[in-house]
DNA sequence: CATGAATGAGTTTTCATTCAT
DNA sequence: TATGAATGAAAACTCATTCAT
């Protein structure tokens, strides 16, 4: 398995939706479902979110559905792998890894916050799906390798001093808890969803892990 | 509304039950749900538990339920107003009010983590749950309540010029989101749920937070 | 079979009842039972009628009701017999059988709107449940005795050609249609349910079926 | 709201089902859950008759039920408003307005006596369902128009002094109990119900309203 | 490819009835 | 006798999925 496997019938280009527009098209009647199914999955889960609901909000015959997707589950699957790809190649392209721990993790936390300032929605979803049995391991996968290349790269730093002697997926802990309770009280609109709070919050987990 | 109200139908002590412990016992059967509820709901969320995977993990006819819960919606609000208000119970419960802001947080952090040591899985319902649409205005009050006593707290001790000038909700996101993110992790055995484990995440949530 | 047969168990007088009165009483709970049965069963049908609203109405436990009756269907018939037997008994109580028919008929429609007017709630439960299924042969017989009875003293009134020459049943059908056509408007309150009202359409219904 | 409206949904033509008849079709099993409903809640009325009946008798699944209609509830109104609205076209249709009171009493009873002939388990639902508390106002606005027409037209005659001078409801209530009770007996096979029988009914019904 | 009618298993909930106390 | 907890069968309704058109 390749690192962030791409899913061969769901991550293509169809060129021919590019070009064309019309409502017959292909690629626009499978986003629709994708994108209805990103919201619905992320606001009720994926047991409350019915095929029928998924089916009504991207506008097309439920016979239809099953022309895209196998089932829920593959649905559920495809729309995680998706954003999770994402949110990894966001992560690891040009990664400065001879850069200094501290550098390297603002500008993490930075790729972090242009996503959940760019798809909240979609970050709300991850978290939420995380370890759902309806998840195949070719999802899980992909989680594990994030988290693995996470860890990975916090034990460089503890290497070279940087950060505090302690389990490094207990530091990811943090930092992914930090950063994904922002995100949460931000889309409950208890605080502002800003690139400024997010910013500041960087300062925060910086001085939580630093040695 | 007083701060935490006890449902006046499932807190009640049942002394017959106590005594007895017969297959008719009222009280018996009734915990059977709710600890069947807890579980269920904590691992497939509201919509993916249904009644009669309850009902059969709490070893009860399926019409039983319904002499006990008006619905599987009063059920969830039970459950989830008994543990959120036995956390807050034990936070607030003498409060080291007059204490400096470093003890007052430790002090905190050590009841919450006596709690996520008893109770793990209690946790994760809780936290699986916070913004649940089925939960009914009372819930969510609880829920709130929580957080402002929170709030208020970090605001003091910002008073005090003990914390960063920020925020407190963002504050008050950054520890809490630290603290479920390693019982999660926890739970899913990625790290050592131990005491040794949250109280070395104390400083550093403390550093996270501190002036 | 007698005429009109009394339920061993159900019509019998119980003395003690009248004397004592308190709450713990037999037959008070049996007559609550049969007054929320009449009033339930006359509302809402047989199958729309729950042996818990019974109980609820009654103010008794829903193991109490069994002990008085075996079943729903035996209160239906119960009560049903109960009703019509006190209808016939009206009806058949020195019946003026050597009057001439025009005064017959009078006496006769004057005992209806007696009963009527005491008890219209109890005439629609007749009304209602008149061809159940539920209703057991015993019940059903007394239904026809009444017809039967009334279809007799037509013959006579006929042979003495006082009545149009038609078959009895359908002028019994047509006098007793109009009577209760009218109760029911009276229940709607399209009409007013008085003696004035019903002593007016003796008059039409004798006009009806006279020679 | 006009006079008799049509339900939108369930008042149209299928053309396409005319010609094919396959089991697929959909006009058929609309029709036949129609036609299985009308006989069950005539037999049984609306709490004695279940969806399950219903549908094993229209021989089609379950969850077919739920295309054609929302709800038990909505199926009775359908069915309800049905056959109201043909009995009320059938009497209003060229009614003679400009025909004396005793022809105008005639050609009135003689639609009815065809209706009945035709559609006896009609009538019987239409009497059984009257005032059942699950019609919504539109049935009950189709209901009452249908008396308020009889009652405006029983004025009209008494204006000329062809009726009684009492209470046209009272009337109404008469002649209507009158032709009801005679083909309820039809039903239960205790009078002939034949266009003699209702002819001759007609003559007693007029001399029981006549002046 | 697109549709939506059709399906039947499964969900929540109610109810008539029983029985231990 | 009176109670009400307990039961399991059945009701109303939903849903994931299939398939003929």
């Amino acid at each position: 398995m390749t690192l962030f496997p791409v899913d061969k019938r769901h991550n293509r280009t169809n060129i021919h939706s590019i070009v064309s527009g019309r409502p017959t098209d292909t690629r626009n009647r499978e986003e629709a479902i994708l994108k209805a199914a990103l919201e619905l999955f992320g606001e009720r889960g994926f047991y409350g979110t019915t095929v029928p609901s998924v089916v009504e909000r991207a506008e097309i015959a439920a016979g239809t559905f099953y022309h895209y997707f196998e089932s829920k589950e593959q649905l559920v699957n495809v729309v995680y792998r998706r954003w999770k790809s994402e949110v990894a190649r966001l992560i690891l392209t040009d990664f400065p890894a001879d850069h200094p721990p501290r550098e390297q993790f603002r500008v993490t936390w930075e790729r972090m916050t242009e996503f959940a300032l760019a798809h909240p929605k979609e970050l709300a979803f991850l978290e939420l799906h995380q370890h759902g049995s309806y998840l195949d391991s070719e999802s899980q996968a992909i989680e594990n390798q994030t988290l693995d290349f996470g860890v990975m790269m916090l034990q460089r730093a503890q290497a070279a001093q940087a950060l505090k002697p302690m389990d490094p997926a207990v530091l990811m802990a943090i930092v992914n808890g930090a950063f994904i309770g922002i995100v949460r009280q931000g889309i409950e609109k208890r605080v502002a969803l800003t690139r400024e709070t997010l910013m500041a919050a960087e300062v925060c987990c910086w001085e939580a892990i630093r040695a």
